[in-house]
DNA sequence: TCCGGTGTTGATATGTTATAACATACACTA
DNA sequence: TAGTGTATGTTATAACATATCAACACCGGA
């Protein structure tokens, strides 16, 4: 489980670790970390924000890296399956991970004031979804849970005003 | 909960009482259960799968019930706002609810093959998300909770082929 | 009865997100 | 060198969603 995101943390290392878990993975696992991959990766960095296909397309085209929504898209996926990235379902946006390399199940808390996301995770098989699950024989293979809500510093600012 | 949608039963029945439900809610509540209205309701109710807004709108226009996106969209509002149907983030779908009238947090299990939806509950404040947002200070408002896999009858016809 | 507020609908246009389809470049290897 | 697979480049379009303004009905009070 992990805040990340919500909390105040030497963030150039958080994008430096992160990029370098990438890299080993690519090397272990022979996957292409291609310019365009990696710059998009770095994007998704940049700060704990989920980012829209068209966010980051703008930013490649301004940096002359592709200007089509293929490109966008491709790195994207790439990003997805491989593990480095996540796509949040209740805003059609796309957002960095922060347990890269690790196994697991994600879930997020997204705040609807600044948009910041954390992620955290669930054990999809357990509680009362996964009983449900069971209970009607349903095999899960894939989970999407994403609270939304205000984060402590949006709660701080409401209650000043 | 329930996994109602992936069980025999008798759906006339079950769309017979989710229209009374929702007739009745609307008496009590003073909304209005337009004939627009009641007809998206009733298309989300014929099957126990998500339908996408341009679905329904080619439905509505075919029954000369208007042929325009915002007709769609102002009926599913209304029909999401009056908590008788839900939309389906992982899939940009809706779904008639199956606790109409019930205060409930939805939970759904998503059949990837035969794309028919179960409505579950959860309780959003409980659980490791729940814990993971109390940890964060993260005051949750809502929550997406959407599985997706196969459905028993996927599966054994999966095991069959 | 008239009027103004509110809510619903009708219609056009536009914005946003995502993919299909096809062509090309490039690296690896048989 | 020819063949294979992966990544890119490019055009077009599909799919999902909202902004805006006009018209109309319904209801309570003047
Ligand atoms: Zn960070
Ligand atoms: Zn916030
Ligand atoms: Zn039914
Ligand atoms: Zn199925």
């Amino acid at each position: 489980m992990s805040d990340l995101g919500f909390k105040a943390h030497d963030h150039s290392d958080c994008v430096n670790s992160a990029i370098s878990a990438a890299e080993a993975r690519c090397a272990a696992f022979d996957l292409r970390l291609t310019p365009v991959r990696r710059r998009v990766l770095e994007l998704l960095l940049a700060e704990h924000r989920a980012l829209g296909a068209y966010d980051i397309l703008a930013q490649l085209s301004a940096e002359g890296l592709g200007a089509q929504p293929p490109i966008a898209y491709r790195a994207l996926d790439f990003l997805v399956k491989a593990g480095f990235a996540h796509r949040i379902e209740a805003l059609n946006a796309y957002i960095a991970c922060t347990h890269l390399g690790a196994d697991h199940t994600p879930a997020f808390l997204i705040c609807r004031s600044c948009q910041s996301v954390a992620e955290s995770d669930t054990a999809m098989t357990q509680g009362r979804l996964g009983d449900a699950a069971r209970a009607a024989g349903f095999h899960i293979e894939h989970t999407v849970v994403e609270a939304q809500g205000l984060c402590p510093a949006c709660q701080a600012q409401d209650a000043a005003s």
